[in-house]
Parts: C-alpha cells; structure tokens; sequence
DNA sequence: CGTCCTCTTGAGGATAGTCAATTCCAGTGG
DNA sequence: CCACTGGAATTGACTATCCTCAAGAGGACG
C-alpha cells in the first residue's frame, strides 16, 4: 500500500483533513498519528464513529454514498498520504489477493461498528468507556512491542465522550469512577490499565480475536 | 450472484438461520423476506444491528472474526440460498468488477452503520424511530414500482425496539406519538408514510443517495 | 376454550443531559 | 520571567429521557 500513496502531509491535532458532502477521489493511508472519522448531527453535535491508528486506510465508506456523511479529523498531530482512487480499480484487477484482503480489513471494521452499535444500544457509559479502553489496548499493544499496559492516548475527554455517545460532563464523572475502582489511571495524556481482568469483567466483551482466512486466493504469479 | 447460490431453503419466522460464535465456511443470499443480524448481549438482551431484504448477501461480517459476534435471524418467512465460501475467492481472481461491486455494496452498509451509530450515540428514541422508517421507505419503495407510501412490514414492536435499542415498553409510547402527529399508520404489519416530509424533519436527516462511481474496474473481456 | 404472543398503559426510579461556575494547565506574547 | 488566554478538566444542582416492574387487553391458533 506504501509503494502507491503519495508524498506524507503533516495536520496538526483538531484538523479536519477530509471533510464530509463530497464525493471523494482518494483515500488517506494514515502513517503517524490518532484520527477518525466523525459525524456531525443536524443539531451541530459531533459523534466520533471510530479510532484510526497508523497503517489504516481512511475514507473508504465514502466510497459508497453521493455525499459521504463522515469527516476525517485528526485527534493528534498526525502524518498522512493520499491514494488516489485509480490506484483502488487496478488493485482489484491485478491483485485480487490484496484487494480480498482489503475487502477482510473492511469487514472487520464493520464487526466492530457491530460491536460498538450494539454497545451504544444497551450498554451504560461505564460499561463503554470501559470496553474503548480494552479496545485500544488490544490494537495498540501489538505494535509496541511486549504486552504493555501504558498507552500514550492522545484523546481529550471530549474525544472519549464523542466515541461513546455521552457529554464530556458525564464522561469526567465515570472515568473518575474507573481510576477510583482501581481499573485505570490516566494523567497527561498517559493511559495506564492497572487490572486488565476487571476492566474485561467491567466492559462485560470477550478478547477480540481477528479470523484466520483460508479463502484468500493466492499471490498471483509473475510471468 | 444467483448463477452460483446453492438450492432455496425456507425458515420461518424468528428461526435463527446463522447463529454466532462460529467460523464460517459460507454466506447466504436472501431471496425473499425480511432478516436481521442480532447481537446478544452478556446480559441476555438482544440489539438488531440491520434489517436485511431480499437480495441482501447475509454473512459477511462473520468472515474477519474468529468468532462472529452476531446472529442472523428470520424477521419474517423467509427464502435463503447458501453461497459457499469458495465462489469468494473465485469471483476476486475472475471477476474483478463483481468482487469490487461487492465490496462497495459492503462499503454502504457501513456507512448506513455509522449513520445508525451516530444516532445511537447523539438522537433520542423518537428521532431514531422515525429514522427508521424513512430508510425503510427508501428501500422498498423503488423495488415496489411507483413511489408508494404503503409497506408491508412485519416487524414486530419488540424487533423495531431492539433495531433502535429501547424497550418495546417506550417504543409503544412514541410510536404512539408518530401515529397521534400524523406522520405515520401502523396498522396489521401495514406502515403507511402519511406524512413524508414531517417524518424527514422529524428524523432531522437527509434523503438517502447512494454513490455513481467511476473507479469500478471494466467487465472483464471473454477471450 | 385456553394459551401464547403482542400490544397497551401506569407508577416510580436510574441513567445521563443541561446549565453554570471554578480550577488547572500549556502555550503565547510582553 | 510573568501575566494573559483559551482549551481542558472538575464539580454541583436540577431536569429529561428512558428503564423496570406490573397488570391487563386483544388476537391468532391449536
């Protein structure tokens, strides 16, 4: 995906580098940084639709609708480059094993918006904050190295409130409830998971575990 | 997508035709009826996360978890015919312009997924309802000829409850408040639009328009 | 004619929102 | 070095939306 995008552009933290009622002609392949993808409701409130960390690809739901509904904006200082889209068009003809593989990336991005539409459903505030926190641990961990439980988190408490659909108001109050239960701390934008057990037992999901594929088809051969 | 779909089995209403927590090895084209994929709660409750019509291919999410999450549930008598998991690969290798057709049909039902979460997150249970029934129109209406603003729809209180996550005990109420402004009848699994344009103003979003891309590859030449 | 599912209605309570005031802190410019 | 500034975090009082529990009515179907 690298050997196609563009030249990297740095934003800075609160920018919105891709803005909604568009249609689109490229992607962004986020290299450095927080972003995501935001919606803001007729009444002018925004709600965060997920976290993009470094290596995803952003955009693609904008893909599909005449006037896409999501803005991308950046909740760190963060590095990005452009795919255009004529890139996406020879992917699927050329290299269908990479293009089912992005289809796989899409799905699983929509597993979780299952997740987490279904959380915003039933699920109470604390029972949410606590289940983003298991989330970003579990896809930041890996790219650290060993089993971490500090996480440099970028997000402001109005980010986290947005993401789980509360006030900022609300969401001081529950997130104070968490570090006062023992399950996390968070100072300076540091985010530390002190009983990973509880936090699980608070967030009431299961460990997120991505398929094994046997339906890929294979790399296709040069000749 | 017919031409490889296996021989039709019929269900009936409430039967669990997918059912989660397994690694799937096919998909599900629906040929008739209304489907929903249902999430299950640790606490027992259910959340409908779409409704599925006719023509819908059930299943995809399944693939990029170990195991899937979410249930496929007959909302009505319904028609499937099962897709095998190998077509998939087959149709990336061979039919570049079907495989990326499919991820774009894949590609808006995440963005109506974001929609849905945005209003999860940030509308109260009236706006959400009347939501649900103008997208409901807009999807049948075309596949019923001439614009009409009589459904048939059988879902029940309790399953437009749990597709906006309330209890069916509040959706009654507000469902009869729709029917007391006059926007809507809901008679014998009849819906009636009676008023197209307040029920828009009361779900405080705009009209559906789905993308006319231009990055799909070309059919692919016989030779 | 009973049974089960669906729908309806009411009373009281919990979760989360609104409004408002205050503190903390980092960055900026004097 | 320090005051100024604006965003971010914190706290309290009051309110609204929605849930829980409960009981009953209507209808389809064996």
């Amino acid at each position: 995906m690298r050997s196609i995008a563009g030249p990297p552009k740095r934003y800075r933290r609160g920018v919105i580098i891709r803005s909604d009622g568009r249609q689109v002609q490229s992607l962004d392949l986020l290299v450095e940084g927080w972003a995501s993808s935001a919606v803001w409701t007729s009444d002018g409130q925004r709600h965060l639709i997920s976290v993009n960390l470094p290596g995803d690809l952003l955009g693609l739901p904008a893909l599909a609708t005449a006037d896409s509904l999501d803005s991308v904006v950046a909740l760190s200082p963060v590095v990005i480059r452009e795919v255009r889209i004529e890139h996406l068009t020879r992917m699927f003809t050329d290299q269908p094993r990479l293009a089912a593989l992005l289809f796989l990336i899409s799905q699983e991005e929509r597993a979780q918006s299952m997740e987490r539409l279904t959380l915003m459903a039933r699920a109470n505030a604390k029972t949410r904050l606590a289940t983003l926190f298991v989330r970003l641990q579990e896809r930041i961990a890996p790219s650290a190295g060993s089993a971490t439980n500090c996480i440099a988190c970028p997000l402001t408490q109005q980010d986290m409130a947005d993401l789980i659909g509360i006030t900022s108001v609300h969401l001081n109050t529950i997130l104070a409830e968490l570090k006062a239960a023992g399950l996390v701390a968070l100072d300076q934008r540091i985010l530390t998971i002190l009983d990973g057990q509880g936090l699980l037992a608070a967030a009431g999901v299961s460990p997120w575990r991505p398929a094994t594929p046997g339906w890929l088809p294979e790399i296709k051969q040069l000749h």
